[in-house]
RNA sequence: GGCCCGUUGGUGAAGUGGUUCAACACACAUGCCUUUCACGCAUGCAUUCAUGGGUUCAAAUCCCGUACGGGUCACCA
């Protein structure tokens, strides 16, 4: 009895070899310059921020090399799954236009290296395992959660590093005889990776966000195969997938830092090459005093959702976080306005090492910008878009008149220098509802410093009567005159150096005449509301306020 | 606790031995402009790079210790 024998107990139907699969996958044509890298999220919800940043890192690097992004769906932990999630993982980097050039997805396999969900990948697995037990390298561990707890208390009280490595892998030290005999009384087992490593050693490791690293190596026989579903774990189906599909660069959070000597020593079982690996910082979250990794429970920001139901643009959100990735990306946008972020060139060693906050300030200001930036046609299309999914009141005004809507989002855009106070779709409504007679029913005036009832009336009485104009050339100097009619200073100098001498001045006038029309004290240019709007309008608005 | 990673302003950070080394952007403050607000413009905002020591003519930059923060030690990824 030998490890094949053992081999052949444990996979009696697995015939194909890690050369069979080599040749049904082959090396990708590709140069060496032309990167392959992966997103291979667990499908366990939701779509969290620092995945999708990972998502766009690995993009941007197949973008600037030509290479070749995809998506791997990793759902070897039944018990997680959420059903929906692998879709809204999906539907999410195709929203933001991270679009895999490989993937799976209900039954549809694009690409030559599939099947890209790893419960399908099963035989593949067991093939690789089957090859590391006949050489030695993987053998069966029947130790139950018992004894595995067991050994764990004991390690802690005697304060020797845990993990199941030398004398504490009991199970390593059974003959193959025993190992079969187990196996046919029909006992539990899982796969176990046995592991030549030393703790005491150390060897070099190049992180490309971190460089030069020393690492211990791994002596501990990590589980490789479950017991019960008998899918690989991540450790394993690491190996074998990013082997067989090329993957040129693995880019992970750095909670996976602590696992690189385990992986590296599979990699090594096999002789294979390890692909490069890109460290990335954690996205933190200030929470009172300490910072803390975002979570989902209690940051609502920690998923992707939040920014589409709030209305930021794509871009807006993918620009913040490029800021995150490569701080320089800012200057290099500004020098270079015309490109995108795909044009960007990333680089790992310009990220920051260690954790960054997430600045929400920062995101408003880039989606402000860029908003500002639109047509009205453009906002027009993204905010309906927008609209229909997530706000009805806003669907409704857009849908009562879209050339209305259109003309008010006009209102200060669509020149040199744009109004910027937009930062989300979700933003609209309360900054243009006033615009609506059929939402107009203000309790609460902004008055400023005129608000003496007989005055307002009068005011108000004296512009629709003699001053009032849509003509945007000459409002201004109409209000000018009304303001110097009524005892006020025509124009700011002239009350500055001589307050006393005058009621007050045009620019009290001016909030009169915006508030009495739209309740607010501070709205877009006054004109181009009044020319929307419609003398009518105005005249209804503002007989509210006139005494007799 | 072991091992690993990190620590430049309120935030993201540039800067890896000297010649503007504390850039740039956000936020904040003030002023100008102005019919309000926003925009725009201008100015201000770290004598100091967690901390102690060392190397050096010279350190945020190199070395050692300390503190603090984070990660990881699963049949979860």
């Amino acid at each position: 009895m030998n490890n094949n024998d053992l081999a052949n107990l444990i996979f009696p139907n697995i015939n194909k070899t890690i050369e069979d699969y080599e040749k049904i996958y082959p090396k990708r044509k590709s140069n060496d310059e032309q990167a392959v890298t992966r997103f291979a999220p667990s499908p366990t919800g939701y779509m969290h921020i620092g995945g999708f940043y990972q998502a766009i890192i690995d993009y941007m690097i197949a973008k600037n090399t030509n290479g070749i992004f995809y998506l791997r769906n990793e759902d070897t932990d039944s018990q997680r799954e959420v059903s929906g999630a692998s879709k809204l993982i999906l539907d999410t980097l195709k929203y933001y236009n991270i679009v895999p050039k490989e993937y799976e997805f209900n039954g549809e396999i694009v690409g030559n290296y599939g099947p890209y969900i790893q419960s399908e990948r099963k035989e593949i697995y067991h093939a690789f395992i089957k090859y590391l037990i006949s050489i030695g390298r993987a053998y069966p561990c029947f130790c139950t959660k018992e004894d595995l707890d067991e050994m764990r208390s004991f390690q802690e009280s005697h304060k020797v590093r845990p993990g199941y490595h030398g004398n504490f892998a009991k199970c390593r030290k059974l003959s193959v005889e025993d190992q079969i005999n187990l196996i046919k009384e029909g006992k539990p087992y899982v796969i176990r990776f046995k592991s030549n490593g030393d703790f005491e050693k150390k060897f070099r490791f190049i992180d490309e966000v971190k460089g030069l690293l020393m690492l211990n190596e791994n002596d501990i026989d990590d589980v490789i195969m479950k017991s019960d579903n008998k899918l690989p774990t991540y450790h394993f189906a690491h190996i074998v997938d990013d082997y067989l599909m090329g993957t040129t660069h693995v880019v992970r959070g750095e909670e996976w830092l602590s696992s690189v000597p385990k992986h590296i020593e599979m990699f090594e079982a096999f002789d294979f090459n390890p692909p490069k690996y890109i460290h990335t910082p954690l996205i933190l979250k200030k929470d009172g005093n300490s910072t803390r990794k975002i979570s989902k429970r209690k940051d609502p920001e920690a998923s992707m959702s939040y920014y589409k139901e709030l209305g930021y643009p794509k871009t807006a959100v993918i620009e913040s976080l490029m800021t995150i990735i490569n701080s320089n990306y800012e200057q290099w946008h500004d020098a270079n306005p015309d490109k995108t972020y795909l044009d960007f060139e990333y680089s790992p060693k310009k990220m920051s090492s260690s954790g960054a906050l997430y600045d929400l300030m920062k995101l408003e200001d880039i989606s402000k910008n860029i908003i500002s930036q639109m047509t009205k046609e453009e906002l027009y299309k993204e905010s309906y878009e927008w609209a229909k999914n997530y706000s009805e009141s806003l669907t409704k005004l857009i849908e009562l008149d879209p050339d209305y809507y259109k003309a008010i989002l006009n209102i200060e855009r669509e020149q040199a220098k744009p109004r910027k106070d937009i930062a989300k779709y979700s933003d609209i409504e309360s900054l243009i509802w006033y615009m609506y007679d059929e939402l107009y029913n203000p309790t609460d005036y902004e008055w400023g410093k005129v608000s003496d009832e007989q005055e307002i009336s009068n005011i108000l009485k004296t512009y629709m009567d003699k001053y009032f104009t849509t003509d945007s050339e000459e409002w201004f100097s109409k209000v000018k005159e009304l303001a110097s009619e009524l005892g006020y200073a025509a124009n700011m100098k002239d009350y500055k150096k001589d307050p006393d001498n005058y009621k007050g001045n045009v620019a009290d006038i001016a909030t009169v005449l915006r508030v009495a029309l739209t309740s607010k004290s501070k709205t877009p240019d006054l004109c181009e509301i009044m020319c929307i709007l419609g003398k009518d309008r105005i005249e209804k608005r503002y007989r509210k306020f006139y005494k007799d």
